[in-house]
DNA sequence: GTCTATAAAGTGATAGAC
DNA sequence: GTCTATCACTTTATAGAC
């Protein structure tokens, strides 16, 4: 009944680490397995606690679920937004900026395998998921982003750098042209996509973006 | 797969007609609840047939996961065929035959609940389906509609309606544009989306992509 | 149409740290 | 002493066989 764990402190006094490393656990597995296939025993033993560890932070699955799907939107919106800060704050080649945001944007949100990978899960699950959590889902994760960028656009524009009307469309239709392909292509990251090809897309995509907002 | 009509339904002979009420309940069970979810009992249960027919028919669950698949990609790239036979084969106007095009396609798509909402339960499972039935599927679907599409619009290019240099980059232009938007709004299906949202984000994507590939 | 084996969600009693 | 993690257990559902 020896847990072994030479580096863990014994002792359970602060829960945040325990709850840390269940959060971070449940996030791989759940983003890897999906939502049915991942077992909280699982999840318990990526870890490194009990399962009633578990049972005891969160409640039950479905409740460690949304918990968990709630934290990470916002991490990786927080991510998105330190990669358009970088490429787009201060534009030296248009083309090439878009294009290097939009290809650590996408490397980002579609990286196999890493801890962010529950957009997938999240969307195979939508149709199970309450509609509030949903609805907080996309504010905290998606919009936010479509938001952010919007404004860096907006930027742009009065920069002279391209022209727009709707700022909100314009950040739609660059996530389209220069996103959705590769996430379509590698199924949100369930395949994985060679750098080769996600470059020839996002590429294409920037283009037919400068097209569509040419600068005035 | 076409034989010759065996008249009684209970004839002791070959029977498709069981098969293909299970392959018809699979598709809608798969589709609603996903493949973990969807229970071989539920299946059954919708077909009005036995556990046991499902299995001599089919091997297993996944095997008949795997084949309704394959099945349903077909079906659906011949109704998206028809629809686009039936809204640009002869242009009125192009803004308005695009537009209705894309209406159209999306609704057969993503209408929640129908018998072709296997593409939700197909992009959730990604991950686990084997890659070579993957690829079978994406050429018996997606990647067939996109080429009948290209080829569209390579006529309506050589009748002076659009300029083109490359159909197939324009049809995934045209997809994103037109319908990848709504797909994600709607989770593929998951979720309804209001004939006034799709409408919308429709005639938005159709008047960008005809900037893209404006008349000559 | 019934039966079995299995896997996984969730719980209660116990041991141990502060 | 109290609080929290752990292990063993129960229950339920489901794939697949007879």
């Amino acid at each position: 009944m020896s847990t072994a764990n030479p580096a863990t402190t014994t002792g359970s006094r602060r829960m945040p680490e325990k709850r840390r490393a269940i959060a971070r656990a449940a996030s791989t597995v759940f983003g890897r397995e999906g939502y049915t296939r991942a077992s909280v025993d699982a999840i318990a033993s990526e870890a490194g606690v009990s399962k009633r560890t578990i049972y005891n932070h969160f409640g039950d699955k479905e409740k460690l679920f949304l918990s968990v799907v709630l934290e990470n939107a916002g991490e990786l919106t927080e991510i998105i937004a330190g990669l358009a800060d970088r490429h787009l704050h201060k534009i030296v080649d248009l083309e090439a900026d878009l294009t290097a945001f939009a290809v650590d944007r996408a490397k980002a949100v579609l990286a196999a395998g890493e801890h962010y990978a529950l957009g997938r899960t999240i969307r195979a699950e939508a149709g199970n998921i309450p509609p509030d959590v949903l609805a907080a889902w996309l504010a905290a994760g998606p919009l936010a982003s479509q938001r952010d960028l919007a404004d860096h656009l907006t930027r742009l524009a009065s920069q002279d750098l391209l022209t727009l009307d709707d700022p909100d469309l314009a950040a739609t239709h660059f996530t389209l042209l220069t996103f959705s392909g590769a996430a379509d292509q590698s199924f949100y990251g369930a395949v994985p996509i060679s750098d080769a090809a996600l470059h020839t897309t996002v590429t294409t995509g920037v283009q037919a973006f400068l097209r569509l907002y040419p600068r005035p």
